[in-house]
DNA sequence: GTACAAGTTGAACGGTGTTCACGTTAGATC
DNA sequence: GATCTAACGTGAACACCGTTCAACTTGTAC
């Protein structure tokens, strides 16, 4: 039974979701597969190209057509989206934003948000330019909230076996309180920052015409 | 003669800024300083750690007290002191971003943003929420911007070297009309973008208080 | 049924971070 | 200045990693 390109990028998803992207190695994959490691090189050239389609199926449905009225709708609505499309998989947002660093993606996510800058009547150079600053800070955030819910999660199961009644600093106390609001809720505000910078350059654009 | 600490910090930064990140190993570190692999974790416990004492010397002048005049303004200088000592060591942004990610640091730059969101009249929570965005815009571009000019370096190397005049289609070139603007002029648009959003905001809490 | 391409094997190569029992060296104490 | 102790280094291994490649098998089309 021979393999298809596709099923060992499922593969790889599957061992992914459920180990996390350290454990996601080339013989691991292959063990998985029921293959040889070497087999996995007549599929994917190296490595960095297989976790940059693993990335791109990760972000396969961001860029669909955005449907929200309105030009900061629409930023909002995008955005949502590929910070939900990241966090769908373990280490989702890191495996992104390293794969986008490395340019070892063919996702559009970073044209669609430059689109809807143009379309709110910024200029092609700041609706880039603002398409950026929004990727980055999605991203940022994303893998950092990803990073510490899987921290959390890993850390009450270790600490309820450990011990029960860990002491708790009260400055960690104190930042632990401001964290555990709800991220979305944390993610908007950031969002919204950004998205009011965006009307402050629009109306500054409009004044002096 | 015996190494200290400091020694084996120094030894890193020096390879890190000669050959990057990626060549940065224990084994040649060790190499380097005339010494086995296995002495180095006397000094520090595992690779991550040393990485995170080497993040915190990049970013050591970083969070000195800020003199410019104006919330708006602190925040500028901040961002743009966290950029320059970024791009002062080859991979630094890579580095310091990886670094925090895995929250191996022991900088204080993001309480010194928070710090300013404090003294601009945010509440204490939005200022803690925008110290995060404006770190994670600031991260993200200078990662990109860092890479970007040690492609363009390396590319324009093996360009010269293979083919005098390689041909370019319109499209990259465009992209890169775009992208060979100055970056700290594409750095402070993304950075206006936040402060203008912090403004908004704060114009917003004085009409209702 | 044969031919050719697609896919796999098995074994190796040259790396990586990390560990540890055992030796050495340096600095304080008497 | 000899002694003792803690700091530090050695050498060799362990368990991995991504990647390569000649040889072999399997599937498909004619």
């Amino acid at each position: 039974m021979q393999l298809r390109r596709g099923d060992v990028l499922d593969g790889a998803m599957a061992i992914l979701d459920e180990f996390g992207l350290a454990d996601l190695t080339m013989r691991r994959l292959a063990t998985a597969l029921g293959v040889q490691p070497g087999a996995l090189y007549w599929h994917f050239p190296n490595k960095q190209t297989l976790l940059g389609a693993l990335a791109d199926k990760i972000l396969e449905d961001v860029d669909a057509p955005v449907t929200a009225p309105g030009w900061d709708a629409e930023f909002t609505e995008l955005a949502h989206r590929l910070r939900i499309a990241l966090l769908a998989h373990r280490d989702g947002a890191e495996l992104v934003s390293a794969t986008y660093a490395s340019r070892m993606t063919n996702s559009r996510v970073r044209e669609s948000f430059a689109a809807v800058g143009l379309r709110s009547g910024l200029s092609r150079e700041h609706a880039e330019l603002s398409s950026y600053s929004l990727l980055y800070y999605v991203l940022g955030h994303t893998v950092d909230e990803q990073s510490r819910a899987q921290m959390e999660s890993a850390g009450a199961l270790t600490r309820a076996a450990l011990s029960p009644d860990a002491p708790q600093s009260p400055i960690a106390a104190y930042d632990e309180d401001l964290l555990d609001g709800d991220p979305a809720v944390r993610f908007d505000f950031g969002l919204s920052l950004f998205v009011d910078g965006i009307r402050a350059r629009l109306k500054d654009s409009a004044h002096r015409p």
